[in-house]
DNA sequence: TAGAAGTGACGGAATGTTCACTCCGCAGGA
DNA sequence: TCCTGCGGAGTGAACATTCCGTCACTTCTA
């Protein structure tokens, strides 16, 4: 009950990320995280059930420091315009910042694994939790400053872009630099603003 | 010599796509296939190399398809506009239609397998072959409707929307009518025009 | 033209490899 | 001397790929 056990916790925890990230899931044997991590085998079994137990807490972990990122930069007190532009860049210097994070959370929704968590995450029944800031923006429409869409097409407008330009970036096919983050976040404003 | 060769190799890529599409590449087996495509496990051995070669076949025949269709969908003789929301109701209907083949090109593009074609296909050297309507779309910039901004940007504001609200769609988070097309068509085209 | 011999597509059992997961003995603290 | 967290060899299952006998069909020959 030290945090010793917790601190290799973590550093499995950390491993895994690293290692799936970079491999994906399929190529990550469990030896190999072992190994990364400085662990044995048989001790990744100690604090997780199985190979999708470890998936699904590495999951835990980067989603709730993302969403920890996202409502920081919200500011309810900025116009709606502003708000969004900044909620937009914010993202793009996140994901850009935290190449790990982001190729992970690309293959979790894109997998098994990911389906329902997305299903909850992204229904048009989440659409009525005010207490996601990312929701109630959208939901609220202050000063009718949104064309008054469908919640999944205001996600899709303004994630869609997002995840295909740091993509790019992570591929070097683009340089995000900030005139570039600035000129996507207005773009996509343009897509949504009424 | 027959065609018969010819349609037994048409029927194991008939099946791969299917099967890839649902099961994804690590989650289907080679003797899954076989009795799929109705075919001996040796058999597939015979019209392809290994599982890669396959893969990369499937591939191939997809595009090729998808192709196609985006250059049938395009119009020059339109206004800009016309023609980009021409384009982007074109390709949500044909992704809608053809579910298998969105499915495999995502995971496709996602995984070790496509990040080479996607480098060939999407790289900014790509942007300076006219005989790609697509890219002649965007680069000549007709009438300067367009705001003037990099290739990889316009992909990413045209295509990323399309994507999500698709998968949205075939997980049944949305129903994807005429008129959310419409509308995502015209945002698209708010995002991008001058 | 009957039948023998050859050809190559085909299926699926067999093989070897890779992995997730288990089990058992060990080290060190109480 | 217990007890507890640990490591890593061992186990069995799943899989890609190979290998070889079978069979339908063609070509040759008397």
């Amino acid at each position: 009950m030290s945090n010793i056990p917790e601190s290799k916790r973590a550093a499995i925890l950390y491993a895994a990320l690293e290692l799936f990230a970079e491999s994906g899931f399929h190529s990550a044997p469990m030896s190999r995280l072992a190994s990364l991590a400085d662990v044995g085998v048989g001790s990744i079994y100690r604090y997780f059930a199985d190979k999708d137990e470890l998936i699904h807490a590495v999951y835990e972990q980067v989603d709730d420091a993302l969403q920890r990122d996202i409502i920081k930069s919200l500011d309810s007190t900025l116009s709606p315009r502003s708000q969004f532009i900044q909620l937009v860049a914010n993202l793009i210097y996140y994901l850009k910042a935290h190449s790990r994070e982001f190729k992970f959370l690309e293959q979790y929704y894109n997998s098994p694994y990911g389906i329902e968590k997305k299903r909850v995450k992204f229904s048009p029944e989440a659409f009525v939790d005010q207490s996601n800031p990312i929701v109630s923006f959208y939901a609220n429409n202050v000063d009718g400053a949104l064309k008054g869409m469908l919640f999944q097409l205001y996600l899709a407008l303004t994630f869609g872009p997002i995840i295909l330009l740091v993509r790019d970036s992570l591929s070097g096919l683009v340089v995000l630099d900030e005139a570039l983050i600035q000129q996507t976040s207005e773009a996509c404003w343009s897509a949504i603003k009424a």
